[in-house]
DNA sequence: CTGAAAGCGCTTACAG
DNA sequence: CTGAAAGCGCTTACAG
């Protein structure tokens, strides 16, 4: 019952410091420098019985700081703004829920708006969020030839890119490049001879990444790889779908194996490859991207690189506080490991 | 150059009301009631002329309201909190992609975060959403035996339900009863008799709607279906592995047929049926939930229950936003549509 | 160690 | 139609 009331009274009108400091007859001022400073300030705020008796009052009486008035008066409102092609991409949600929690952890609050991949869009978004006045943002929508970062850059936004980089600015991405290269050793060494690319948005340094680090592997391998070969898509299952139902109507010579830089589109491709009588893993081999967790619970099992998409997350909202504090920002690149299943087994 | 340096300005610091009244030499007070009022307070703030020159001013330095500082003002920060079990589901990002865009055309900013459907963790980001001054909330990740929507009502928060029902709240979900009987419907035309049901997590109306949904019809329609037939289990691959393995290993006689109350359980479900060596669509059918894009590309393509995701998220907006205006509220149940696939034709 | 005051940007009852 | 003032909850330089 007296839980009840305090709750309720809380709603009506929350508690505010100055509620605090009338109630202990001290000044609001003191309130707010015990309850708020840095422990060195806080410390010397106060005689260590006020600081003691501020703090068990405002405990009791359920008091929770306004972040809206607060942040008026300093200018910093601890709002985060990201922004992701669509959080229906499994890959951008739990590179997210890597955001969410670092950012948390920072007292932080982030926010999140899918641009669908519109650069449109992501500008609309960009302004949506700086109305809101976040105190930065991070992109995981960036294209490969995107005006609004120099842009942001030159209006001194501060902002970070995850999941794609871009030549110039800060990022927190998987070394795509490398995870390429992976999948190229391990389709040569399994004697694969003859290949095929279910390429990406040629926009997205993913995309080119993980696919010129296939290609340039497999030519230094001493493979052939043509034109035909690598077929951009879409990053979904229709993509990729599409992209192997053209490489089947046009190629010379089957491939023996297929690798998709993105799960989605492998299992897409997966199903154009059934539909046309062949059984992955035992006439054609595909190796998809991220290991998503479908990848290894398929009817197939389908060999994935890995890339650790919270730690991505995670890695964008560290160099946004860096970026934030005027600090050094090294672009992250994190490694991916090659997880071999039974469809390219 | 001049766009670049207004730009430049307008970061280090932003226009505001007062900067537009000093200008034209009106009252700040003016001003405001031009750009913010409601269009009938607004026309008889200030004549025909002054006003035109206010908006042009506005437009002109990129004037944008500070959301905090009316906030602080109104008691309204325009913010509305959601409360996932996790983003990294794919129903729940489609949901709240739904809500996202709802949320933006009433000029509201969305919030999301998880509680990996764990009842602590929901009601400590509710607190932090709380202590955010959201205006209200969106929970995805309700339980049957939710302590804290009790509570809230209690407290005064204004909340809605989406995705999950729960008796005497107001909710946006799918009909997820009549989807349960669609299947039954459809594996009793098909001539199935045997069946089992992979029935999800029993703290969710949504596994425990499907299934007594695809039960009661399926005992209507003269069906007998056992104990053990029903296996409770996780929304996820790795749940729909587990339960059929469990269903084949206790199995008296092998069902014909499968229904998961989940796609991502019915994709563990066929791989555990073909671990099994029975093919799916030949030997056993499998009837999944939710038509998430996969479903249709799977190699087998997939059966499913297609529900409406976004629309139940726009919804819950609606719901809210009604809730919020002190308007009656009633539950809204989305209707599903069954999609035929080769795993059950 | 503590207080008094000013101000962040906005809104709105009160006057005229 | 327009102005002047107060105040939302907080922080922080300035005093003492």
């Amino acid at each position: 019952m007296q839980e009840a009331s305090v709750n309720e009274s809380s709603r009506r009108r929350p508690v505010t410091i100055k509620d605090l400091a009338s109630e202990l007859g001290v000044h609001p001022s003191t309130v707010s420098r015990v309850l708020h400073s840095e422990a060195e300030v806080a410390r010397s705020a106060a005689s260590a019985e006020t600081a003691r008796k501020v703090r068990e009052l405002a405990r009791k009486l359920g008091y929770s700081p306004h972040p809206q008035a607060s942040g008026l008066r300093t200018g910093r409102t601890h709002l985060l703004g990201t922004i992701v092609p669509r959080l229906s991409d499994l890959v951008l949600a739990i590179m997210y829920e890597g955001v969410e929690e670092a950012a948390a952890e920072l007292k932080y609050s982030a926010f999140v708006m899918n641009s669908r991949d519109d650069m449109e869009e992501q500008r609309r978004k960009t302004e949506i969020m700086l109305a809101r006045r976040v105190d930065g943002l991070i992109f995981g929508d960036v294209h490969l030839d995107c005006p609004l970062m120099p842009e942001l850059a030159r209006r001194g936004v501060p902002f970070v890119l995850m999941n794609r980089r871009l030549r110039g600015f800060p990022s927190a991405t998987c070394d795509d490049v490398l995870g390429g290269q992976l999948v190229a050793d391990h389709l040569w060494d399994q004697g694969h001879r003859n290949v095929a690319v279910v390429a990406g948005e040629p926009y997205a340094s993913t995309a080119v990444d993980r696919t010129s680090g296939f290609v340039d592997r497999w030519r230094a391998l001493g493979g052939d790889i043509g034109q035909g070969a690598v077929v951009w898509s879409r990053f979904d299952t229709t993509g990729g779908r599409e992209a192997v139902a053209a490489i089947l109507r046009t190629a010379r010579v089957l491939p023996t194996a297929v690798f998709a830089v993105n799960d989605f589109a492998a299992i897409g491709a997966m199903g154009a490859l059934r539909s046309h009588g062949l059984t992955v893993g035992r006439d054609i081999a595909v190796v998809g991207f991220n290991d998503t967790p479908v990848a290894a619970q398929l009817p197939i099992p389908l060999s994935s690189v890995r890339s650790p998409m919270l730690e991505i997350g995670r890695a964008a909202v560290e160099l946004l506080r860096r970026v934030l504090n005027h600090e050094p920002a090294e672009s992250i690149r994190l490694k991916p490991v090659l997880q071999v299943r039974e469809s390219s087994a």
